[in-house]
DNA sequence: TGTTAGCACTCGCATCGCTTGAGTGCTAAG
DNA sequence: CTTAGCACTCAAGCGATGCGAGTGCTAACA
């Protein structure tokens, strides 16, 4: 059974009803706000009807409906009307997202804190993954008892770094530094993904050539560009959890707040949009995660002209403002790609 | 009017009793766990003086006492007994305050976990302060448009980066491979604060020398070193807020996660406590801040073996098992310096 | 003079019953 | 197919009530 004009435009009302105002919705309240007059009793109908197709449920006998999952999705997918920002909330999140003299790490940082801000939800940042940056410069500093602290520097202006134990010697300085300066000359530019291919490569040429020092520098990059750098999520506005009603029980709320301290499920979800293109929207249980019961997920990834670098977006109850925090996510994640693409030019 | 030995006893009986249990105490529970045996009555005398002077108050008429700041105060100077933490709560202490492969961000960071899952609070870690940090190695990056990315290396292996916008022209890489050698050669050793003075003063002495390169170089570290790098602080286990029946009212919560999230309060605070030896401990509003109104923190600085670094701490409720937590904050902050002090050597 | 037993009193809290009103489902008429 | 009407349900708010923990005061006791 499909749904016809009447059904569609009486889900949008009860869906929109209760994002304003959080209370379920009775049959008289949506028969006097609707545009084809109908009676209540109508409505009732049509309610019912809903109800049975899994988009509404009723918390108790005598209350109105409430959204279910499905019901959200459904009107996120097919009725959701994306409002556009005034110029006053474009300039407040350019302000934000202008690289300046920041770090880029800072302006990511700035970003999350604008989402926040716009939405009253959290904001999250997926910082730029380390696999796919793109190779700027790398830096040895020699520590105590054969470890050496490797410092690398992407093309965007984001700095990581990790230490390695080493097995072999130390590196003199002299020898350390022909290594920096090969390295820093032959992988310029290219993703760490290539980089990784590209030392591969190299080792079976030298084979041939015999090399000592290349062979000697190859063997050793190889150890240094091995293992990830963990991935690197924001979080802004987790406070704002607490003036939600819906997450008033503490069950919920330490959930979500455990969620935000072990990263792992968010980095996942972030990783996956990052993946997609534009806005993405996850709800509720359907993200996988039951952490995530109750919340809705507005992502979008963000990229630096030709590559996708990254997510951000904004999570919150599922009773969320669809229209205005899909817009915020989508401007503020189109700024940040642009604010990339002139960094790395 | 000073408190005689019966006082004590019921004030600490008082106090532990209401750690123990959250509840108000009676002057009957009071009585039952009291070792000199006395009357519900007579106890009911004492804890009148008592409340007169302002160590305790009741919620309301028919409820027992709880203690005030003042008490809680009073008890933690002069009554609280540190316990010893068995065998089995320091090595697990110490697996994670030990280095290892970590880099210092990381292992402070395990600290603060540590802190927090051993007292069920939050944990809190001032990292080193960038101005008393040690330097170790310095890099500069030339990033687009003027923009200089520039690397510091504590001894103790922190990475710290900034960028500066250079007024003059970018030095070429021959230059800038100079400077960072002489920087490298010439400042070795010092804590930040040093490095400023040296670079003054031996602006000072090379205006005889009139050395081009040198005096390029001072001129452009000093512009390197100007400004500070914000502190930072690391916040583990917030979520854990939400376990206090002390906080269930939404505002207070909301009070402490803003704070967290701001921050600058929560410096302020760790920074006294960097400058102070050994465990302090900060109570409810004696703290100066609003924010912490029912708090208290218990901090230690932690060293390199020769001077302050940084502190680490809990904070939790005024109602907090202070002999717990203080014994447990103290073992950390002295392994995080050993750790800190290995790593320097 | 300090300690204790006794007692009247207070007040938060949980329980119960009641009312109210929003909202439903069903049925029968338009 | 739509709508008016009606009986029914149930959460929520309100006041009355009883309970019990705990107090302060007083008078007796060592």
């Amino acid at each position: 059974m499909e749904l016809n004009e009447r059904s569609l435009s009486i889900l949008d009302a009860i869906v929109e009803g209760h994002i304003a105002s959080g209370e379920p919705m009775g049959s008289r309240t949506i028969a006097k706000r609707q545009k084809l007059q109908l009676s209540p009793a109508t409505v009732r109908n049509v309610m019912a009807d809903l109800e049975e197709m899994g988009y509404l449920v009723s918390p108790h006998t005598s209350a109105g409906r409430i959204p279910t999952d499905k019901g959200y999705r459904f009107y996120v997918d097919t009725l959701l009307q994306v409002r556009n920002l005034s110029q006053d909330e474009r300039s407040k999140i350019e302000a934000q997202c202008r690289t300046g003299n920041l770090r880029t790490q800072e302006m990511l940082q700035q970003a999350g804190r604008i989402l926040s801000d716009m939405s009253n939800h959290t904001g999250i940042v997926l910082a730029p993954r380390f696999v796919s940056t793109v190779f700027r410069h790398i830096e040895f500093v020699p520590l105590s008892q054969g470890r050496l602290l490797v410092i690398f520097v992407s093309k965007s202006g984001v700095v990581q770094n990790k230490i390695i134990e080493l097995d072999g010697a130390m590196p003199t300085t002299q020898e350390l530094q022909h290594i920096t300066n090969y390295l820093n000359e032959e992988l310029s530019g290219l993703t760490i993904q290539e980089v990784r291919a590209k030392i591969v490569d190299q080792m079976k040429q030298e084979k041939n050539l015999y090399n000592k020092m290349v062979s000697g520098a190859l063997n050793f990059s190889q150890e240094v560009f091995r293992g990830d750098i963990e991935d690197d999520v924001i979080i802004e506005g987790a406070a704002n959890i607490l003036n939600q009603p819906e997450f008033s029980d503490r069950d919920s709320m330490k959930r979500l707040f455990n969620a935000f301290e072990q990263k792992s499920n968010l980095i996942h979800l972030l990783d996956k949009s990052q993946q997609a293109q534009g806005v993405q929207i996850y709800i509720g249980s359907q993200s996988e995660y039951q952490e995530f019961e109750g919340c809705s997920l507005i992502t979008a990834n963000y990229t630096n002209g030709t590559q996708s670098l990254g997510s951000l977006g904004v999570i919150g109850p599922s009773r969320m403002e669809y229209s205005q925090v899909v817009a915020v996510v989508d401007y503020t994640a189109q700024l940040v790609s642009r604010a990339l693409e002139l960094e790395s030019e």
